[in-house]
RNA sequence: GGGUAGGUAGCGAAGCGGUCAAACGCAUCAGACUGUAAAUCUGACGGCUUAUGCCUUCGGAGGUUCGAAUCCUUCCCUACCCA
């Protein structure tokens, strides 16, 4: 049996970047009863098969479910292989095609895979919200649905923004938060964590799960992380994400194109420093002698090493100040054979993926952005003849080397 | 069920018979300047081996016309008002 770290403590740790924990004492409550009858709490995540592609942005929370394994409560992870099945329609025109349920299986797995790079195999529950929705009756339906209200469905932010907006709201829209309800219902949580963003389904969790008689989950939820943009909200498909799976370069490479603005916010929430570190960097950057770009290079750093190792966040590092701050030729660049003993540029660059089509290679030479052995090529009609390998450059940062 | 306004390139939005591959803004890409930052300036931004050329595109399908994103018919989709 466990035994567990005293209120006060635990509290410290689960306070430690957050942004709200609705409602507090009754938290508190709850890991006195924890404490003295050495029962762990189930802390719930859910996490969407349709996406299986985290990045850093999901770390921020999978980091507080951490921190609760490590106090030596029960992480209980949802994938919500369920609403993945029936496909979420929402913004037009984009029709979400529904995921079959083999496909939620085989995201499930590759989202644990990269999400056990921050959770812990002990105190580990992984459960699948079919289990329990594709048994519900339509009369379990109107049940659930007869414990809200319309209004109180539509209190949330973005039905209110795209009803004012004029946009569609499909019905089983509405039942989304109530479906994630249900979950905390089925796995009987006293803790779910979310991001802000999340902050309205939570809530909806809690009040569903006092309709079916349970005691409700306190609700914690962590910052959302702006993407490398500066602007939007980090996500895979507005190409603004740092990846789990990205290759070290790449980490430390979008790393370093984040507004300086954000650099102690990625700090706080993206790495595992403690709090001495953060309040230091938090001065360095006020400091008007320091360099943002150490900073970055430091947090570069620190995130290979987090996702890899630091063998390879050092030689990220070693690439990137080659690369960029020399201009040098990167060490693995990718290779290609040409078969002719002709061939024109724009057709190279367009089988090397370097340009989509030769219409835009045409562009890139014309706007002076590919280069063949570091000399500028402006002769959209180019030959290559085939006499040595040599190294093709288009733009700043795409390398390709070819070979005869 | 009745009425009104709409559906245009990744998004937003003009165009309402030829000069439309389609203004403008955002996003994106490239160049300059840099710290692969921000800001700024310049250029590009459907495809085609590059062409005062061809092909595909303005919700779908038909039609009128020498010519349609623009007019007509019909179907599909969305929002709003009334019931």
């Amino acid at each position: 049996m466990t035994t567990f770290p005293s209120v006060k403590e635990q509290m410290d740790i689960i306070r430690k970047r957050t942004v709200e924990i609705i409602p507090e004492d009754e938290l508190e409550k709850k890991l006195e009863v924890c404490v003295k009858e050495k029962k762990p709490l189930r802390v719930k995540l859910g996490c969407d098969p349709s996406r299986p592609d985290l990045h850093i942005g999901h770390s921020v929370v999978l980091q507080k479910l951490r921190d609760f394994q490590d106090l030596g409560h029960t992480a209980v992870l949802i994938i919500g292989d369920f609403t993945a099945m029936i496909g979420d329609p929402s913004g037009r025109n984009k029709t979400r095609p529904p995921l079959t349920l083999e496909e939620t299986r085989i995201n499930g797995k590759t989202y644990f895979e990269q999400a056990s790079k921050i959770l812990s195999e002990k105190n580990l529950e992984i459960r699948y919200n079919s289990e329990w929705l594709d048994k519900m009756t339509f009369s379990d339906v109107i049940r659930l649905t007869s414990k809200y209200t319309v209004s109180q469905i539509l209190e949330r932010d973005d039905f209110e923004k795209r009803m004012s907006a004029e946009q569609p709201i499909s019905l089983h829209e509405l039942l989304y938060p109530l479906s994630q309800a249900m979950d905390s219902v089925a796995v009987k949580s006293d803790v779910e964590l979310g991001g802000t963003d999340q902050k309205f389904n939570l809530l909806v969790g809690r009040a569903i799960q006092e309709a079916y008689g349970q005691s409700p989950q306190c609700i914690i939820t962590t910052e959302l992380l702006e993407g490398t943009d500066g602007v939007e909200k980090m996500s895979k498909s507005l190409n603004n994400a740092i990846c789990f799976n990205d290759s070290p370069k790449d980490i430390f490479g979008k790393t370093m194109s984040i507004p300086d603005t954000l650099i102690l916010k990625y700090f706080k929430l993206t790495t595992t420093l403690p709090d001495s570190e953060i309040t230091k960097i938090e001065k360095l950057l006020q400091d008007p002698e320091t360099n943002p770009r150490d900073l970055k290079v430091q947090l570069g750093y620190e995130l290979v090493k987090r996702y890899y190792d630091e063998q390879s966040a050092g030689f990220a590092r070693e690439e990137f100040e080659k690369v960029f701050s020399r201009k040098e030729i990167p060490e693995d660049i990718p290779e290609y054979t040409i078969q002719d003993s002709e061939i024109k540029l724009v057709t190279v660059m367009k089988d090397t993926n370097t340009a989509e089509s030769t219409s835009e290679a045409i562009r890139l030479i014309r706007q002076g952005a590919v280069s063949i052995d570091g000399h500028k090529i402006t002769d959209e009609k180019f030959v290559i003849k085939a006499e040595k390998d040599f190294i093709l450059k288009v733009g700043k940062r795409k390398f390709v080397k070819i070979k005869v």
